[in-house]
DNA sequence: CGTCTATTTGAATGTACTCAAAAGCGGTGG
DNA sequence: CCACCGCTTTTGAGTACATTCAAATAGACG
């Protein structure tokens, strides 16, 4: 996935799977995004620094996790190829970030800025529409979360994030899955320890 | 809040405030939307039945709640005046939904089914970009929300409800309040009961 | 190969849970 | 107006699950 061009292709049809992308709006939308890539362990969002990138993700893995004051990380969200990610609050307001976006795997990444997306979605109806479709969508996953956080045990939660995303759970280091579903990393080991015990048990 | 024209008053200040919204525009969108009032303890959706209508409420205050199969219920949800609820993946599939939405007081609200909702977005730019608007907002809300339940303890989560939403905390009954956190009705109970022994510890 | 980090395992602690009972509150009807 | 009823909240006691701190093992990377 070097290529740029085929970063677009993918981008593009995300779009037109979820609209009625007129194929010539396309370079509207596109000449205003810039190809990135991260090497793992980089950030696109600095911690304290407003994030300036809303990203699309071609290749690769990141995460967005917050540094509270004791020192410990929180993952809010995985990002996996075809997935948007940035810290929206900062993104639209331009204050500092509460979250720090990070590659967990090298990663290429395509970034638009907040003067151009909104501008994108100004003028052409079809990028408007994607993301609110995105974000219907994202609606239903957060709260399927959310729901999953406040009534579920660790290893319901577990075996929840393993059913509907398993190549999350088969890229990401466990730390990261551990702080993800709100655990410590040594919660999510005797977890995984048990479910090895007794395999069938769903 | 009898008055339907007060309704869509307060809903046109709303988009108006999100949006440049053009005034000759409105009426196409709210011809689309029906006012209705819901008794205390009366539902909008009902389990198992597709929920219809994304609700703008006037005035009142309701709950979206799942209920799992220890029957405990889990409230996902509140929306008070000028909040918008629905059970998202159930409006937009038109499947069965996963949600009661119940009042919690005696309420008024302006209903949209799913065709109305896709047709106002598609035909009138300004109410698909408030939408757009109202999902990006619900979205920092949610991953806001999302943190502070793996990240923090139950009295923490209490505290930035407090601060983050006072009006609910004094109008809803404590159980749903604690099922919102996460927590028993005693746990809350308790909780509180250290919080007023300690005033002035934030 | 050696070092650094991640994961596993162990033991003690703590927070929230369950079950149970008492107290408080609100509404209804005598 | 007061007594009663149902539901919510509080309080108590014992339990379960995840945490913390610590140490051992396993893996990854230069």
């Amino acid at each position: 996935m070097h290529d740029v061009r085929v970063m677009f292709d993918t981008l593009k049809a995300h779009v037109a799977a979820r609209t009625d992308l007129v194929e010539e709006e396309f370079p509207r939308c596109t000449s205003l995004m810039a190809a990135r890539r991260l090497r793992k362990g980089h950030t696109l969002s600095h911690a304290g620094e407003p994030c300036r990138y809303l990203a699309f993700v071609a290749a690769g893995c990141l995460r967005a996790y917050s540094v509270d004051e004791k020192g410990e990380e929180h993952v809010v969200q995985f990002a996996l190829e075809q997935w948007w990610i940035t810290d929206m609050y900062s993104f639209l307001t331009g204050k500092p970030g509460e979250y720090i976006i990070e590659a967990l795997e090298e990663s290429d990444v395509l970034l638009i800025d907040a003067v151009a997306y909104e501008q994108v979605c100004a003028t052409v109806p079809a990028f408007e529409r994607y993301f609110r479709i995105l974000l219907q969508n994202n609606y239903i996953a957060t709260h399927r979360r959310l729901l999953a956080t406040i009534s579920l045990s660790a290893e319901e939660r577990y075996l929840q994030l393993i059913a509907d995303y398993p190549s999350i759970v088969q890229r990401v280091a466990q730390r990261h899955i551990a702080s993800y579903l709100g655990i410590t990393p040594e919660a999510l080991s005797r977890i995984r320890g048990r479910i090895a015990k007794h395999p069938g048990d769903r």
